[in-house]
DNA sequence: TGCTAAATTGTAATCGTTACAAACAACAAC
DNA sequence: GTTGTTGTTTGTAACGATTACAATTTAGCA
């Protein structure tokens, strides 16, 4: 927790009680969650936290790359407390999020001349090996 | 556009000027448009096409692989007549998108055993040639 | 030519996210 | 500690891309 406190101090983000209850959460709980989903799941111990707290905080964070943004579905935001560079894969049927380890050297080689990559997303949808038995 | 016509019907799609319309412009306009971009380009040849039905094509084509879906920017959906697996750099300064060649073996071999991969996306972030000059 | 199911259209609704202003709290200086 | 400044939190209202819906029109076929 000390070492959370550090990371939001070194980025000029000031430590409150409601930014170290998200970024721990999310260090924690490693599923990819939606806003809402922090939400509902902080609330019980901070009952008056805000929805838009939870999104200036994790806004806050990705902004200095505390933590990153997955796009899984279009139509809502997730968040991800694991900032190494890894793929995602999306199975179709049970729908779960599966992380998968990626080199982000090989995905810097497909890149034309010239270009300089600082993020590497690879998204996979398919089927998982529980779904394709 | 004969090409475009049986496209359609193979995917059990009646052939209507409007589908026509977004199809064929999807194809020779590669920019990754938005629905919005694509109504405001066809309006003056076709002033009573809707943004309904602008969304319901484009939503059918997706749906039978005749195009697909990019995620560039969360907040909107933008779409791409070229079907053939391929990356998205999206330069940080001048905001342009760059396709780029991808190997998708390169990108199944990333996978844990026993996943099934039906589609992949690599987006990367960062500077384009142009820009980091 | 007419029938039927599908597509189009315009409007209204949806819903995740953000803008805003007032109340509050972190933290540095004294 | 106390104070002051500035950043943060909160609740509500607004936003905007997308979709639902019902009425009208049209494609494709007998």
């Amino acid at each position: 927790m000390e070492q959370l406190k550090n990371d939001l101090r070194q980025c000029g983000l000031r430590v409150t009680d409601q930014r170290l209850a998200v970024y721990d959460w999310l260090q924690k709980n490693p599923v990819h969650p939606t806003a809402d989903v922090i939400w509902q799941a902080l609330l019980p111990r901070y009952p008056n936290l805000s929805l838009t707290t939870v999104y200036n905080t994790v806004n806050a964070l990705a902004e200095h790359g505390l933590i990153r943004t997955v796009t899984i579905d279009r139509a809502e935001q997730r968040f991800d407390g694991d900032v190494d560079d890894h793929g995602h894969f999306h199975c179709r049927l049970c729908g779960r999020i599966t992380d998968f380890p990626i080199d982000p050297e090989d995905v810097k080689g497909m890149l034309p001349k010239g270009f300089i990559p600082e993020q590497c997303d690879v998204f996979v949808k398919g089927l998982c090996a529980a779904c394709a038995h």
